[in-house]
DNA sequence: CAATAATATGCCGATATCGGCATGTGTAAA
DNA sequence: TTTACACATGCCGATATCGGCATATTATTG
């Protein structure tokens, strides 16, 4: 076995760079795929495949327009992402917490040698 | 070229589902190797197989405690996360609006076939 | 020190990923 | 219909992943 499927799975599909590149882009609106490559300095092809796998996992969504393919955003599926590392909002002060004491423990310590 | 190393790289080790569940398990208190393995049902090998790409993403912290290795949570490095999927926040409603607004006009288109 | 327990690692196999390049498919205009 | 443009796909190579198994490594105990 190998990794899990990055289609089907919205965390995989979020854990690629450039596919972070084009959600945010597509923030600003639609995009046809070669606009959408050459804004992000992509071939083709690449932007092609990644949108691909935006789209298998419902973050973007394609219409037809002419000749073109225009793909915008749904950004509905990151939500589930959200809510879950959200799940993480009061350990992460804690963490922080946490840490500082240690930090301050070794401090001490060192004084105290 | 292949996929983004999933060390030093968050969003990377919180994709594989088994990882989450280590976070979600560390978040009731620091555990012990094989403790954590037994409770999540996988091998030894593999419980630290996860956990060093966690601990080298600094999502989790190890102290030694006698012939043990206790892990324990620190999830400073999950808000980045829930920040960057926040930035969309406006966005998933939005699409959902438009969605929405889709349907409606299928709807109305079918009726006047 | 020897024996044992708890972890970490190394190596392997199967598979999936990402990028490039060439080429298919589809649509529109001449 | 031919031409041209926009996009999708297929195949390949290089690499990384994850799991299993066996085996280090480290720490405790007798």
């Amino acid at each position: 076995m190998a990794r899990a499927a990055t289609t089907s799975d919205v965390f995989n599909a979020i854990a690629e760079p450039q596919r972070q590149e084009i959600l945010v882009l597509l923030r600003a609106g639609e995009r046809a795929v070669t606009e959408l490559a050459r804004e992000l300095g992509m071939t083709q092809p690449r932007a092609s495949k990644h949108l691909r796998v935006l789209r298998e996992v419902g973050l973007v969504r394609d219409r037809k327009a002419g000749k073109q393919r225009l793909y915008g955003l749904d950004a509905r599926g990151l939500r589930p992402v959200h809510e879950w590392t959200g799940g993480f909002e009061r350990f992460w002060n804690e963490s922080f917490d946490r840490l500082d004491a240690y930090v301050q423990d070794l401090k001490q310590a060192r004084q105290e040698e």
